[in-house]
DNA sequence: CGAAGCCTTGATGCGCCTCAACGTACGTGG
DNA sequence: CCACGTACGTTGAGGCGCATCAAGGCTTCG
């Protein structure tokens, strides 16, 4: 099954249509697609796979065609915490953006993943070849530096309980795939993942999902959620379920 | 003395060389800097004043010629948290760089402070028209972003005391002015403002400062602290003073 | 079938928040 | 310039949230 989704991405490898739903590409001709294409290298990436680590230089940018890429950073300690998931159709490792020379964490396939990549040497141009390309790509820059400082708020200000129920809603809505139970986040993920999104251990986020099992606020597997009511447990994340 | 810095401020409002040397416009010709002058609008804002709020419409972005600018997040509980603090000579209100419509916290005069704005209309022709600017602009932001994801990395992973220590040093090594006794942080701030910025209450703040003013490491007094000695308190950053 | 990875659940302790009370410096108006 | 009010700072006592330590069960994969 999942090989027939990989089949059809190497068909469409060099249809520029492939491209051109995508959020950071909307609004760019599709003769400018076929060039930009024709300069990218796709690659599979097998579930666990680095993709490219912390502190490696960064001489390439990619954009994920499929699967779920998980962006982790490594302390001095050795502690992991996961800065962000990407979805398909975003990019990635872009540091060429921002100045950097290095990659600021490491980039690891959550599932088998395909992923577009172009030299860094081209961002330059490219940005400037392309002002809605570049427009795009900064407001999803801006985006993120959002999503990074309201977690910060949120870890500045809120308990344990709240900071794991916004996580797996967070989820729930980028991924979450609707089934017969509610929505399932849709990549294999672990208490141990959830712990390191949310600062905490993965002790505590066991305690928390069998008691919302209990509750009937969730349903979970090994790697693996369901969030059967979405509803309760946004009131847990916003700290409404305290009497 | 104050006022005395403030006119040479309003004396040379009109030069080039004013922007000149500050890191956004570095690389502009000097045609280009009058240019661009001349549609900023310079003003004073008093200690405590709000020069823009959370939620406001972004309809201008700013430059701090001189003073300190306290940008702060309100929680929906009405908690504060302090996002950063803008030196002169940086940008900062930029929601149209991250294709924002309105700011997404409060900028707050920490000091009598001399500001330029822009507005918001000239962001997108001021980028294309000035590559270099773009790039410099686009580099802080992604310092930014930097920032603020080690800001969750050290929330996730380390001690109350360990990440107040971090915040005076980044506050000393930023804004630090050297006096007789240390580097002193050149703006008033309180306890609270300090446990603002990393997650804690005041009491903590001040229960630290008061042991590590026993021990030599700082002085500290009412909206004032020096670091006395920096290794020192670099080893309690990085968790080396427990036995 | 064994090993490794993932999950659960209990017991214990401590870091830090919360609550409380009081001291001290500042600035503002009489 | 003094008196008062307000903002800032200190320090203690108590308790709770969550990490830590520990032990064992279950699934998956080679």
């Amino acid at each position: 099954m999942r090989l027939r989704k990989l089949e059809v991405f190497f068909l469409k490898i060099l249809d520029a249509t492939l491209l051109s739903n995508l959020p950071p590409f909307e609004g760019i001709e599709n003769q400018d697609l076929e060039d930009l294409l024709s300069l990218a290298t796709s690659a599979r990436h097998a579930k666990g796979q680095h993709i490219f680590d912390q502190g490696d230089d960064a001489n390439a940018f990619f954009l994920l065609l499929d699967g779920h890429v998980r962006v982790v950073k490594i302390t001095p300690h050795g502690e992991q915490i996961i800065a962000r998931y990407i979805s398909s159709g975003e990019l990635f490792g872009i540091a060429q953006a921002i100045g950097r020379d290095t990659y600021p964490a490491n980039a690891v396939a959550a599932v088998d993943c395909v992923v577009l990549s172009w030299p860094g040497t081209i961002w330059q141009q490219t940005v400037q070849r392309y002002p809605t390309f570049a427009t795009n790509t900064y407001a999803m820059i801006g985006s993120r530096l959002q999503d990074a400082q309201d977690r910060i708020v949120e870890m500045a200000t809120e308990r344990v309980e709240q900071r794991v129920a916004s996580a797996l809603l967070k989820l729930a809505n980028q991924t979450g795939r609707k089934t017969a139970e509610g929505i399932l986040i849709d990549f294999p993920i672990s208490r141990q993942d959830i712990s390191e999104m949310t600062g905490t251990t993965l002790h505590t986020v066991s305690r928390l999902l069998s008691s919302w099992e209990q509750q009937g606020l969730v349903k979970s597997g090994r790697q693996k959620v369901t969030v059967t009511e979405g509803h309760r447990l946004l009131m847990v994340a916003s700290g409404q379920n305290r009497d």
